[in-house]
DNA sequence: GTGAAAGCGCTAACAG
DNA sequence: CTGTTAGCGCTTTCAC
């Protein structure tokens, strides 16, 4: 049996109201009682039960990660381990735990989540991407619970959520291979029930237009975030009769597929074509060629979705959010998979 | 104010204890009554409130991962992610929930690891590395924890760990190298704190002396688990007098660094210099040229090290664990990095 | 400034 | 098979 409060109290000659209020650093409490109380627990030993502490408080001090139905199928791993560190440094610092929870299917997204939620076992909740039409928005929001959506909800507007602006950043990277001389320029994208996915679509073709410059249907391919994606997507682009000379990719791990493809083709990059993607992962600067890639702060996305949650769960006073997007900034990293100019095709 | 048991044993007219004993399967509760009661949790929207729960039965149904120090400044994140993919997967599975924790020092670490396990806020802890001489192993295991370590202890014998034979796969990776004909093989090591980088130098080691071959202490070189490491090994390496055709790292993200350094150099891979690193991720299959690597089962690892975990939570019988050290099988995955045969130098 | 008492929501003997 | 009772370890009025 392990040392209580009650154990300490006997010890100290005080009663146990007296050792709570100290473990509060409660302010009507003398010094010299304080100090006392103090030196017995670190004797004894003692440390309180923080279950017990949750059941009078009614807060958990702790909050809960939603891990996507099947993390590994999605993203690159890069991705949700960046932003895992930003959440968990940050909830740390701020004294709260970090759960992890998965679910095999929406359906038990719900539950997992619900368990938690209603069963006191954490404050609030953080969603690691967004998804059009998701069950499991669509539960937290209806039952008022803490939460903080990374990315955009396409149904909610007064709902907490960090994201990076996907439409400007696709803009950003067109932008770069247009200013670079390229007429014909493709894209790659990621599932297309994900928002960042439809984001940077838009950005894309936004910018195509703005610069006065044809878009095919034929230059935009839908896949997953994986090399593989790239690597099939590559094969049939270099064979349009029409080719592009430039893509721009969701995901860098997707253009290591690409590189991979290319090579494999022997084509030469960036001569024969150039690419742009996102998230500038560490390997990106690392590879041959180093590529161009859109830097979205990952880390810093996940480090504010934790201050945001955990400010809105201490300061109880609103019951609706009032809307709080937070844009993380974004930067384009130009390397050299698009640093020369128009290849002569 | 939510449901408890008391609002569902009211409206079911029968007492809490009866609706406890449904919620826990109790044998001696009439088929009928279970009926109702479950019935009319429904209809409430009945949450039991797991820290009540935990608070009598002394159990938290949770565990904690502890990331390392600084997970960012050590390995692939990739090798994190699996680990905790297959933690948090098999502990999902029989119903525990996964704590994540890191700490800024060794110091931090023991007492966030101390608060959480004496607070009965976790049942057990594991640990994804495994230093030599850590203060956290001294803290379980002189505190009687349940933990499970990823990796080997240098210090106590009889803990539960899963971990590959790093000697071994590190001799099967040089051996094959030697198979191939080289007979300058060089060395890449991580962090020498690590138990893994002592291992694989050990296994290394061996492998030439069992061929005969020389090894000279120019040819391993240490590093971290980073891209830079590469980069700046193999420039050093490349340089030497009687330098190597071939080299083994510790792991593949290394390999990247190299991949790019050679490049750079102008030097072709496997012509110049044939690779065999560890981990295999994904994108070992991906880069240009693909890298041969050892699959150790990451993914497996974390799922066994849960499995081991929660086994050990549950048959409480046994205070000082017999030892249990499970090994997870590895194996040489060999591509284009090594499979050229001794380049002519 | 400190103590006494009540209770958070649940489980687990002990009766019947 | 089910109800009664007594806590688990802590916080928090309400007194003094």
């Amino acid at each position: 049996m392990a040392v209580t409060i009650k154990d300490v109290a006997k010890k100290a000659g005080v009663s146990p109201s007296t050792v709570s209020r100290v473990l509060s650093n409660h302010p009507r409490i003398s010094a010299e009682t304080s100090r006392r109380v103090r030196e017995i627990m670190e004797e004894l030993g003692y440390h309180p039960n923080i279950m017990a502490k949750s059941l009078v408080s009614r807060t958990t001090n702790s909050i809960c990660i939603m891990l996507p139905k099947s993390a590994e199928e999605l993203f690159s791993n890069f991705f949700f381990m960046e932003l895992i560190r930003g959440i968990v440094t940050q909830a740390n610092r701020q004294g709260f735990d970090v759960l992890l929870s998965s679910g095999a299917n929406e359906k038990d997204e719900v539950e997992g989540v619900a368990r938690l939620l209603n069963g006191h076992r954490v404050d609030g909740v953080i969603l690691l991407y967004s998804r059009t039409d998701d069950p499991v928005v669509d539960f937290l929001y209806q039952n008022n619970h803490k939460f903080v959506l990374i990315g955009r909800s396409e149904q909610y507007a007064d709902i907490l959520s960090v994201d990076t602006d996907n439409v400007q950043a696709s803009y950003d990277a067109t932008k770069h291979l247009v200013s670079l001389g390229h007429q014909r320029i493709g894209f790659v994208s990621g599932p297309p029930d994900l928002v960042v996915s439809k984001d940077r679509l838009q950005g894309y073709l936004q910018a195509l237009s703005d610069a006065g410059l044809e878009s095919k249907p034929e230059w935009i391919v839908e896949g997953e975030f994986l090399q593989e994606s790239g690597y099939r997507a590559i094969s049939f682009f270099m064979n349009l009769p029409d080719r592009p000379t430039a893509v721009v990719l969701v995901d860098d791990v997707i253009s290591f597929g690409v590189l991979r493809g290319l090579h494999e083709l022997n084509y030469k990059i960036p001569d024969d074509l150039c690419l742009v993607s996102f998230n500038n992962i560490p390997l990106a600067e690392m590879s041959t060629p180093p590529l161009s890639s859109v830097d979205i702060g990952i880390y810093n996305m996940g480090y504010t979705a934790s201050q945001m949650l955990i400010q809105a769960i201490q300061h109880k006073d609103n019951d609706k959010v009032s809307t709080a997007r937070y844009v993380i900034p974004h930067r384009l990293v130009v390397r050299e998979s698009s640093i020369f100019s128009v290849p002569k095709v």
